[in-house]
DNA sequence: AAATTTGTCTATTTACATTTC
DNA sequence: GGAAATGTAAATAGACAAATT
């Protein structure tokens, strides 16, 4: 029996336990999701101390501690010794990255698409090798590695994008998304801990979830990590790599600034961390900035992408490895199957020895930027941070509305775009911010369309009453 | 202390713990495991019981267990209750499906890869889609369901394979094996347990594994899964589903009677089973075989693929899902981001609809024939199971020779092949024998050398003395 | 058929590590 | 900077369930 009484005590969370037949811990467990699913505990709520609500429910401290550890492991909480157990900000938002829905015409400018306003130098390389008397060799097994000349086309690339490197650390995967995929489950294990940005690109949440990883925000100094929050990570959490995206990181668009990327490459080296860069958007920008890959070539596992800059049907992902990694990488993608098409690394290879990829970016680049002069136009006036190159934008949301009512309403208006909370790690209470996908809309008509239904939202002087 | 003195008591594993300041229990897991992989405990061992180990060790038998726990999800051991724990056959065999090494020339014959002879109509189509004005759409995202057209052209090949379906249930995937891994995370959850053939396709192993999804051995009758063994399995593992590969089963070419695929059927309706149904090597056959989702269309999920019959580099893989099934595994193919090449699919579904294709599947069936007449030249005499059509043999080996070592011992000599440890579910020990793959070399004539050191290996009277 | 063997699960005790105040 | 607050992990006891004899 409990020697208090709890009556007249404040508690965030009371449950009401039926004892079933089941686990004590299950029941607890399922109990508390119930509630945070129904919104009966909201997120950011800080729960009881385990220990004051096993003495509330007469059961032992572990029993309460296992039923949170369930519910931790499914996102909803995070628990921090000393400071408490909170509900996660994204415990609410589906962790599904949602393909466009077709029963019902929503404006997409929530996923991140790129820009597909013309593909003639694919074509053009299409055409030529389909004449070739050896074509269908191409439709054959590949392998993670491809062919020489290939890799050496994939150095040629990714020096453009800032980071000379050299054939034999090249490998191929089928897009950014897999080559994550297979250098976390290639490079880390269950149970290793990652550092990463407080606000991040959901796929490494997700995949990370998925393999056990856990993800540890880093603080940051003018919107990059500081170097004072990954030594502590390091000492206090033992992380064994870090995960950035340098160039227009997900999805606050900030550019690391170059003190910062070698300060990541010293620690990295210092502390013997495998940092994995994410240059996936690389090259949005019209002079390359030098990688951190660049600064520390032996910590640092490079990913490059076509899918965001070139064309996403080619399914084409590059990593740049240290030998050290290389076997246990090649490995990973062969075992996954995400070997990549000798068709497509062929189109792809050829395109970059030729040049004619550069013509092709160029356009996606002006294209991108007549659409966010319409971002401008009709948004200008609020605050929203990403430059006319990028392929998203970070809007800081007016203070009267939150970023999560505002998704879920300009969703019910027919544009999908995601709140701060989806890239949310850790316990934080997230900024009030939603990104908007530029480019993901078919048309630039769509785009305007959807710009103009968030303005009209924006202007709503009582949001609230529309519910 | 130990109450007993084990020094004439025979354990067939003799832990000797140095307590280090890491847990006891991850101390004696990680001891057990080096003894596996040391050699010291052989696959097949029966191990002490938990309690004596506790004994022994003195310690709590809960430790023990957990121990054992650990190892267990590493796939070394099998525990049972009742009978033990035993160390599994396919312990020392590496799960990784490692592809062709280049260092030095092997010749393959273990992974199944199709017949490579030609593909001269997958390079009209190409060249005819080359051509056409809108080939640049065909490189942007694709979607798990494709184009209506194409669910049709999807339709009308299943039908050739053997299941009469409809557009609305068709979904794509890159290949038979991301499908599996869609559908295994998608409609089962770690934890759910899935019937397989006591001997079955390893990728399925290392798949569930990966997903903590458990895999239940089904005993079997006249090479196929007897209706108790289901039932038996329903009943005392509670299993959701099962995993059948009807047509030249892997690795025992078994092709499933009419009667055990009715059976199944009704047994999956009865008790609401779902029934994965892997046809990627249906098309091997002349004369279709009905499938089991014919049977029991609500309860079959059906997997096709282009992979081993048309050509590898297409990368194409098709789901035909119950209505209740498809939303799940439309989001697990998006959120896993597998979808599917708008080109390839192009390609393959003009293919079909040109009928095109079948001219391609005849050529490769030509050319298996051929291949297969040569394994019976060489090893006609022995006891090898797999009829004309089928693209890999099982070979059960004289009795004088153990399947594992028999591997090893071909892969010295240059011909890589996969002893049926590779394939086992369960604790039982496996049948003497080993799988051939039969169009994996890259030209007849190595198959033909492969052969020939086969032949001499089989010959040798005494193997033992090549060590 | 009943007793025994054997593995598994849960709640607990206890010691511990980190953060906060 | 030390005490208190707070979450975590290991080892255990004991009840339980399935398989064997």
């Amino acid at each position: 029996m409990p020697v208090n009484s709890f009556e007249n005590y404040p508690m965030s969370w009371r449950p009401k336990l039926k004892r079933g037949k089941k686990a004590l811990y299950l029941t607890i467990a399922k109990q508390l999701e119930d509630d945070i699913k129904e919104g009966i505990v909201l997120p950011g709520t800080k729960l009881p101390p385990q220990r004051e609500l096993a003495d509330f429910l007469d059961v032992n401290v572990s029993t309460i501690s296992k039923a949170f550890k369930q519910c931790e492991l499914k996102g909803l909480l995070t628990a921090t010794i000393g400071s408490g157990t909170f509900v996660s900000y994204d415990a609410t938002t589906n962790s599904y990255i949602m393909p466009r829905n077709n029963d019902f015409e929503l404006i997409e400018m929530a996923s991140i698409l790129p820009d597909l306003n013309s593909s003639q130098e694919i074509v053009e390389k299409l055409k030529q090798i389909s004449l070739e008397p050896d074509v269908g060799n191409l439709f054959t097994y590949g392998k993670p590695d491809g062919a020489l000349w290939q890799r050496e086309a994939a150095v040629e690339i990714i020096k453009e994008a800032g980071y000379k490197t050299t054939e034999n650390k090249i490998l191929f995967s089928n897009g950014g998304q897999n080559a994550l995929t297979a250098i976390l489950s290639g490079v880390f294990k269950s149970g290793d801990k990652i550092g990463v940005d407080p606000l991040t690109y959901p796929g490494m949440k997700t995949t990370a979830k998925m393999l056990g990883i856990q993800l540890v925000p880093i603080s940051q100094q003018n919107g990059e990590m500081s170097k004072e929050g990954i030594l502590y990570a390091c000492q206090q959490e033992g992380i064994k790599g870090l995960y950035i995206i340098p160039d227009y990181q997900n999805p606050t668009t900030h550019i690391m600034s170059n003190e910062c990327r070698k300060m990541i490459a010293e620690v990295a080296e210092e502390k013997d961390l495998i940092v994995i860069e994410d240059s996936i958007y690389s090259f949005l920008l019209e002079e390359p900035r030098k990688s951190v890959a660049s600064y520390a070539p032996d910590n640092v596992i490079y990913i490059y992408s076509l899918s965001k800059t070139v064309a996403p049907g080619l399914r084409l992902g590059y990593i740049v490895s240290p030998l050290k990694y290389k076997k246990d990488l090649f490995n990973a993608l062969y075992n996954m199957n995400i070997t990549v098409s000798p068709f497509m690394l062929e189109i792809a290879s050829r395109m970059i020895v030729s040049k004619s990829i550069y013509k092709l970016m160029d356009r996606h680049r002006a294209s991108t930027r007549e659409r966010n002069a319409l971002v401008e136009k009709y948004l200008g006036e609020y605050n929203i941070i990403g430059d006319e190159n990028c392929i998203f934008k970070w809007f800081i949301l007016p203070e009267k509305f939150d970023a999560l009512e505002f998704e879920n309403l300009a969703y019910k208006k027919g544009v999908r775009i995601y709140s701060a909370n989806k890239f949310i790690v850790g316990k934080e209470k997230p900024v009030n911010a939603v990104r908007l996908a530029v480019t993901s809309t078919s048309s630039i008509e769509e785009l305007e369309k959807g710009l103009i239904i968030l303005k009209q939202l924006l202007e709503s002087e009582s949001i609230y009453n529309i519910y």
